[in-house]
DNA sequence: TTGAATATCCAAAACGTTTTGGATATGAAG
DNA sequence: CTTCATATCCAAAACGTTTTGGATATTCAA
């Protein structure tokens, strides 16, 4: 329970030098900044938090809003990034709090509360959407933050993506080498932008070669994929291979292709993005792709920490290269005798 | 930037008369209280946090710290764990702050940040270890905390865990019960309570069998315990099932098993237990044990809301039934022919 | 009509910092 | 001996709330 004004006391000075002492500034002779600093550390003297926000006007908090379809956070991805983030914040003094919010009303609601009680300096938007309410919110006020991935709101804000459409585009170069003739693209939502995106990279190469561009929107959980996939296999004029929006997708896929007996990759080649923890371990493992996910983390970091540092500052936008993991679920097209 | 000074002048009305307004309090007439309601709503008017916390001396925050080895949360037990409180805490009005911080001395002074600075009004103590400072550390304060797994430090505190001891117990009479007579235990590091009580629970029931338990220890990370296996597994009289101390361990295991040619329940059987998302899509599944997830989260945010409220109330221990998931990692032992 | 109870309001203090705007002493320069 | 710069310190204000301890009307009972 010690305060400035104990440790003032007990030193026989005024809480001002001993502020300024333990801030390093100039106007305090070097032999007494040794002693405040001599005695926080003996009494673990720390400043309220409280108190030197309130002061300060800032909170040394920064948050992230999880988008949660059923109050859990679903998304493996998001953790990482979190985790990459961490330790930059910390080193810079901030604290990373972490909410979810469902999306729709209350998701706007739960950024109110953020912005207007003055609950951090800084927010981090993730799983950008095309038509995005939450960075037309932020627009609108004078919070800090930053966007991981693209959206079609116009202004002025830092964002960082992977580029999904050259991606998308050279995986499925890399299946049309091997033969695959025959590709569904098994695509999500168009309301994301990287949806679009990656959706675009994959018509763009199979358009170059002269094919149909055979795509299906599909939702995000893995058992969408799964009946989706059902359907789409049990065809006898089947794919020969699935290009998945997202290794999730390609889960549902996977599972589908063996419940129908069907052998990956010699049946069928699979390929998935985002490089989940879980992908390198199913069976066989899931070729996929992935934006380097430390790196993003830091850079996200920096990025958010700029905004908060100089409001002015010119926005930064970053596209950030995806690159293939090959693994176990793509192999060559062999005609059937 | 809308304050209740604000607020107050331009309903002319005192701020006191806002605030209690706000509250609820009886001391209002109910047509003023709804004039400041519609006012506070229509201007957006929000307390400010840093001042309501300072000045009612508590932060409406909680923390989580994950012990995590290379600044990389790596365990996604803990994020489910998490994702289970949050909503929990939000309905109670607080925020849910994470930290990462790797054991050791790094840890004890984040934690000291924490108190110090009164960062929270409660911490989540996660992976209880047999001998842990950070829970030694907390008791010398005031500050409201739960634990998630048990702990040898004596003290009035709350904590909640699975019943391993019971579990591994049932799964080892589960696997002799189908014939396996040479069962090998892949426990983890003593330090931890709960691989103390897992080890436990194996060890009383081979005994009660008749049988030697064999035991190894083995670091957490898949890679140590797939080494482990591979030794284990290229002898000649090797074991016909194994029984590890978590899902990451099994996955070792199970990837050592499908290196040495043998398949996986046929030749070895497998038991994992954490129940992460992956186990239910390794091939072949995992059979695993899990501590329902859901209801965990909630009761844990409970205790901690209750010692918050009530720091004096009686700490409450709760030990939690573990059930078993069987998958497709176990079968019967058959004798060679 | 008077006194007490009740309803409704508010001024000022307090929370623990940081920062503003000097005050005082010392030394150097003229 | 002044004057000015410099070094070192500090009292008081301010941040935006909540809470304390009344103050003022109004109503009711006698």
């Amino acid at each position: 329970m010690s305060t400035i004004r104990e440790l003032a006391q007990s030193l026989g000075l005024s809480i001002t030098t001993v502020s300024r002492a333990l801030d390093d500034y100039t106007d305090v002779s070097a032999l007494t900044r040794e002693r405040v600093r001599a005695a926080a550390e003996a009494s673990g003297y720390r400043p309220n938090a409280a108190a030197r926000r309130l002061r300060r006007g800032q909170t040394e908090v920064v948050t992230m809003v999880l988008p949660t379809a059923h109050g859990q956070f679903d998304e493996p991805l998001y953790i990482d990034l979190l985790a990459a983030m961490g330790p930059h914040f910390v080193k810079a003094g901030y604290d990373l709090t972490l909410l979810a919010a469902p999306p729709g009303d209350e998701e706007i609601k739960t950024y109110r509360r953020i912005v207007e009680g003055r609950r951090a300096d800084g927010i981090i938007v993730v799983r950008a959407r095309r038509d995005d309410a939450r960075i037309r919110y932020l627009l609108t006020t004078d919070m800090p933050f930053v966007v991981m991935g693209r959206s079609d709101v116009l202004g002025d804000y830092s964002w960082l993506d992977g580029d999904g459409l050259k991606a998308f585009s050279m995986a499925t170069g890399y299946l049309l080498a091997l033969g695959h003739r025959h590709i569904v693209h098994l695509a999500a939502p168009s309301a994301f932008t990287f949806a679009t995106l990656r959706r675009q990279g994959f018509e763009a190469a199979m358009k170059e070669a002269g094919l149909r561009a055979h795509v299906i929107e599909c939702a995000a959980e893995t058992d969408a994929a799964y009946a989706l996939a059902m359907q789409i296999l049990a065809d006898e004029r089947r794919p020969t291979a699935m290009l998945c929006a997202t290794d999730r997708r390609a889960y549902g896929v996977l599972k589908a292709a063996k419940d129908l007996g069907l052998t990956v990759p010699k049946d069928l080649s699979v390929i998935g993005h985002d490089n989940l923890q879980t992908s390198a371990r199913t069976n066989p493992a899931l070729t996929t792709m992935e934006l380097q996910p430390t790196g993003t983390g830091e850079q996200l970091a920096m990025m958010l920490l700029e905004r908060i540092k100089n409001p002015k500052s010119k926005p930064v936008h970053a596209i950030k290269e995806v690159r293939l993991i090959e693994r176990e679920t793509v192999a060559p097209y062999k005609l059937p005798k």
